[in-house]
DNA sequence: CTTACTGCAAAATCTTTGCATACAC
DNA sequence: GTGTATGCAAAGATTTTGCAGTAAG
């Protein structure tokens, strides 16, 4: 069982923080909705818009692209998922249920995405911030290179 | 004298990158790529293209949009210029002549970039991405929050 | 029944490209 | 002269929005 909980899991505590949220405000829970959610929980990686589309498709024929953009930014807005754009490409979503914060290590040529957290990295932020007057609110840290895989090849 | 060199220096050595690669192309000098370096190397900051736009139409009314992003796409290719984006914002340019490596701090509020380069943060970069298998070719590292300015205010 | 949600297509935004003309070399 | 560079407008790519119909509560 990895840190951030197993898929089953993940997905269960997703859709009852996103049925909070929509209850809270009047809004509705439809079959998009739903297909959408399911996509992008158990898939557990860095998804384009274009990709949750075609996963929710398979179940729900008729989730059209402004609906699957809709989705994500009410899922943004529920906490459930956050925007990432790597390498200056288009933005991808990913899980932010029963996760910690994290950084990212992106493989320039297989384009595999791993995480990771550590400690240091944070204390030194806040110090060469402070250094400069600067109060963190939020940091990005992403480091592109080569994959174990990738390298050997 | 700040590290990077004063504003004329830069902007010399700049142009002669520029040449030298111009000619090693076969391509050739034109008084709109002129007026785009001029204004982006003057400028030493990050810049947008509508901004280096208006800047080099300032000097040369006949610049046109194109111009602007074909030019800055030649700079980069020259290795005086780099791409980047911040909080996912359209891509900004920054001057790459006679400068280090170095990280950005962009507060939140006011929109100020500010520079910083720090050893500590490299080599722990070395050791996280050498604990994943992970062979680090570039990184990418900003710290999102409020300068001393506006958390004042 | 009320009004939020949907699909579709059109718009918005940023960047690149095609084309005929202008101009370095 | 030859072929690169330019301006313009049109096309691309990605994301958002307007609208009339659909459906959740």
């Amino acid at each position: 069982m990895t840190k951030r909980g197993d898929s089953k899991n993940r997905t269960e505590e997703g859709r009852r923080i996103l049925l909070g949220h929509i209850k809270g405000k009047g809004l509705r829970w439809t079959k998009q909705r739903d297909a959408v959610l399911a996509a992008f929980l158990k898939a557990n990686a860095h998804l384009s818009a274009e990709e949750l589309y075609g996963l929710a498709r398979k179940c729900c024929p008729d989730v059209g692209f402004a609906t699957v953009y809709r989705c994500m930014n009410l899922f943004v807005e529920a906490g459930i998922a956050k925007e990432r754009r790597f390498n200056d490409e288009r933005v991808r979503y990913e899980p932010n249920v029963m996760a910690e914060h994290h950084d990212h290590l992106i493989c320039l040529k297989c384009g595999v995405i791993s995480e990771f957290e550590d400690e240091r990295i944070e204390k030194l932020q806040e110090l060469i911030a402070s250094a400069k007057g600067f109060k963190v609110k939020h940091h990005r840290m992403e480091l592109y290179g080569l994959c174990n895989k990738c390298d050997d090849s």
